[in-house]
DNA sequence: CTTGTGTCCTGTAGGC
DNA sequence: TGCCTACAGGACACAA
């Protein structure tokens, strides 16, 4: 659920409350959502008595950067959020929960429990079930994100194009919402051989993407209807209402045609049959 | 290496 | 109303 733009506006969220704060206490509700270390002792005391320095985010992964050098990584996958809450509070859908002083207490919830949870040592070194992070791109709203390098990334490959969107190591933080929202502000249908784009067409994509990422973190972040996309204070998104055809399946396209819905890699893809070619 | 498919989970919406 | 199925914003393993 969470993409880079929703991640980002947690992340700065986060910040201002945790940033300072001391873990005084873990607790895990439900052990499979802790992906390293296996031992879920060896997670907690890794993470209790540590003291939050920063709050960085790398993709769809949010880092919570600890005062000896390790990091709590966490993956809120499509269902997960975190809140920020008072200690007596008990939320639905707890999987882990991480005390802060004062009777506030930061929460995972995470009702499919796909989401992740990582405590990582400060070796600077992932563990391989983080190698996702590892070989993770450059990130698409920072300079190193250049036309050059999608160009190159999508150069000879007979794939959808938005697969490659969706490709972690390509586009870092890409989603299913902003895959299909870049490429309608492109005028590329998604379903496009990503080999077969002109440089034009390249251009315009890399530009797309910056642009409506930017204004994704502008708007804080997509909160749909279905959506369990909350910031940890409660509240929700914006960009929703400036979704041009992700969700508006058979509703009018700005240009009068009608937005449709397919398949491509098995997620569902939104596109305007007129203005994307 | 590239590409397509299945799987992990659980809640919910929609069809019958 | 109630049951059943398909699907959901992600990522990874695996087979061909």
């Amino acid at each position: 659920m969470p993409e880079l733009p929703e991640v980002e506006t947690i992340r700065r969220r986060l910040s201002a409350v945790v940033i300072g704060r001391r873990i005084t206490a873990v607790r895990v509700q439900r052990a499979d959502i802790v992906g390293f270390p296996t031992s879920i002792r060896a997670f907690a005391s890794r993470v209790r008595g540590k003291t939050v320095t920063a709050v960085l985010r790398r993709g769809k992964y949010l880092i919570l950067q600890l005062d000896n050098g390790g990091q709590l990584v966490i993956h809120l996958r499509l269902s997960g959020h975190l809140a920020v809450t008072r200690s007596s509070h008990r939320l639905s859908f707890e999987r882990a929960r991480f005390e802060l002083g004062d009777g506030l207490a930061l929460v995972f919830v995470e009702p499919r429990a796909l989401g992740r949870i990582y405590a990582l040592e400060a070796t600077g070194q992932y563990p391989s079930v983080l190698t996702g992070l590892a070989k993770m791109g450059p990130e698409p709203i920072s300079g190193s994100f250049t036309a050059e390098f999608l160009a190159a990334k999508l150069r000879g490959r007979r794939t959808a194009v938005k697969t490659l969107l969706l490709d972690q190591r390509v586009c870092c933080g890409v989603g299913n919402i902003y895959s299909d929202e870049a490429l309608f502000r492109a005028g590329v249908r998604p379903d496009r051989r990503a080999g077969s784009l002109s440089r034009t067409e390249v251009v315009r994509l890399w530009r797309s993407l910056r642009q409506v990422l930017r204004d994704g973190i502008r708007w804080c972040g997509t909160t749909m209807r279905d959506s369990r996309y909350v910031l940890p204070d409660g509240a929700t998104g914006g960009f929703q209402h400036r979704l041009r055809v992700f969700g508006r399946t058979d509703e009018p396209c700005r240009c009068g045609s009608t937005i449709q819905r397919g398949r491509i890699g098995g997620r569902s893809t939104h596109f305007c049959p007129s203005c994307q070619a």
